[in-house]
RNA sequence: GGCAAGGUGGCAGAGUGGUUAUGCAGCGGCCUGCAAAGCCGUGGACGUCGGUUCGAUUCCGAUCCUUGCCUCCA
């Protein structure tokens, strides 16, 4: 199987050619736990996981997503509720944990804390500072810029550019203003910890170069994350790590994930258009939300409304539709088009037309034993992207209707179909989709399903 | 202002130098008491203007428009 991924920091598609030929090494930046995750926050665990899926059929994957669990929105959440901070990252931990179980993500091989990595950090810190990469002023240490003179390769920024329309606020006791901050002092209440510049917290990108350091090396394979993280924050891992690293490049393969826009406009906490994970899933099902992330491609934005909901609830339908009435079906190996599709730059779109494509196959095959083979095949295909795991029937169910209600009702409506009094059929249809369900009348009677 | 991505049929959304994307919706047919589902068939597209080419939606240039990043953000 050969991979072709697209790499942020040459702009174009590569071969993936890992360090160690049966091991990869993976970093993905997790969230701030500080409230509740919204499907922003999903794009990515669900690109990476299907990644990770594929992945570990040819490689040993090591897979790193990290909890920052350190940052000072904590802090603010943790003193707007009157709370310890503990209680605000344990929970709001548990509850991203639960929300991307509950979308099919699998979890990551590792889940480290930034909390529990203060000693490594500060190792790093230290060695920069004896390298000349970074300097201490009052109780801060920033990283020095103009010590790194690859600064801008990821993001593909000249000093100018960042100059010009800078948006960072003008420090006095920074040397180069784009400098950023590696550690800096805590006061009253903030949490801190002791270090060889007194007590403080570390800066934000630091956590993730001390973390990819620690469980996967110096140089990952791939690292991962929105591209809203391209710059400062994945620029700054970079001038850390190689800096640390006499040079040797953090990732070799960076991949980052497309935004969602509410209604064309993107969500984000100051837009106050954040559509929460948990109240969503009280509407719709889990794999509406996989199949809508999957329906266009990781790297482009997607528009969230209802249309995109209605339309990733009718691909389903029309999936689970053809392996219907063939009783349990166990996944089998997935086919070759889907693996190449997937493969070729994680192209979900086109994976998923070669789903529909299996479920043609299965609803003309002309046999029993030729269609429950082909199902078979379309739900290995499909577990490949997280899709289809649910039982068939179940899918056409609705826990929300009176099941008794609509049994009753059918058995009427099929005593006045044998009757032939159409009539009354009709109204009794017409009763039950009144409902919410509709009918579907087959060889072995009639189904139904909610609308 | 800088950097980056994109403009594909009614909608969503892949892809390709000349041949069907795919799903939904539409149209015609089969099946059905009717309908649905399914099956068969079918119409409809590549922002605009130039260039390269036997031939461009696909390559090159220009132009218009949209979006993201440059500030916390996935």
């Amino acid at each position: 199987m050969k991979i072709n991924l697209y790499n942020s920091s040459t702009k174009s598609k590569e071969l993936f050619v890992p360090i160690d030929p049966k091991k990869v090494t993976m970093y993905v930046c997790g969230p701030t736990v500080y409230s509740f995750p919204h499907i922003g926050n999903a794009r990515g665990p669900v690109i990476f996981d299907v990644l990770a899926n594929l992945l570990r059929r040819e490689y040993q994957l090591v897979y790193v997503r990290n909890i920052t669990d350190l940052d000072d929105k904590i802090y603010q959440a943790a003193e707007e509720e009157g709370v310890q901070i503990s209680e605000i990252t344990q929970r709001y931990t548990k509850i991203y944990q639960e929300d991307m179980n509950a979308l099919g993500v699998r979890d990551p091989d590792i889940e480290p804390l930034a909390t529990d990595h203060i000693t490594e950090m500060i190792k790093m810190i230290q060695g920069l500072i004896d390298k000349s990469h970074a300097y201490e002023n009052q109780g801060h240490v920033f990283f020095s810029i103009d010590t790194f003179d690859d600064y801008g390769f990821l993001s593909n920024r000249s000093e100018e550019e960042q100059i010009s329309g800078t948006r960072i606020k003008p420090s006095e006791i920074k040397k180069n203003q784009k400098d950023f901050v590696l550690w800096k002092p805590s006061t009253g209440d903030t949490p801190g910890w002791e270090s060889p510049w007194g007590f403080g917290r570390p800066g934000w990108h630091l956590e993730c170069s001390a973390m990819a350091k620690k469980y996967l090396g110096k140089t990952l394979d791939i690292h991962g994350g929105g591209s809203d993280l391209l710059f400062p924050h994945h620029e700054n891992e970079c001038a850390q790590s190689m800096c640390s690293h006499s040079g040797k490049p953090l990732a070799n393969y960076w991949i980052h994930n497309g935004m969602i826009d509410f209604d064309n406009v993107k969500m984000s906490k100051s837009e106050g258009n954040l559509l929460l994970i948990r109240d969503l899933l009280k509407q719709i099902g889990p794999e509406v939300i996989r199949m809508a992330f999957l329906t266009t491609h990781y790297r482009k934005p997607i528009n969230w409304n209802d249309a995109l909901i209605t339309d990733s609830e009718k691909k389903l339908d029309r999936l689970y539709g053809s392996i219907r009435k063939l009783g349990k079906v166990s996944p089998a190996e997935p086919t070759e088009e889907m693996i190449n599709a997937l493969a070729d730059d994680i192209n979900t779109p086109k994976a998923l037309s070669e789903l529909f494509a299996i479920a043609k196959r299965v609803n003309n095959a002309k046999s029993e034993n030729e269609s429950k083979q082909l199902a078979s095949t379309l739900v290995g295909s499909a577990n490949l992207l997280g899709l289809m795991n649910e039982d068939a029937e179940k899918w056409f169910e609705n826990i929300d209707v009176d099941e008794k209600l609509i049994d009753r009702l059918l058995n009427e409506r099929e005593a006045a179909r044998s009757d032939k009094d159409f009539e009354k059929a009709d109204q009794i249809r017409q009763e039950i989709e009144s409902l919410g369900v509709s009918i579907e009348d087959g060889p072995d009677g009639p189904i139904w399903k909610k609308q």
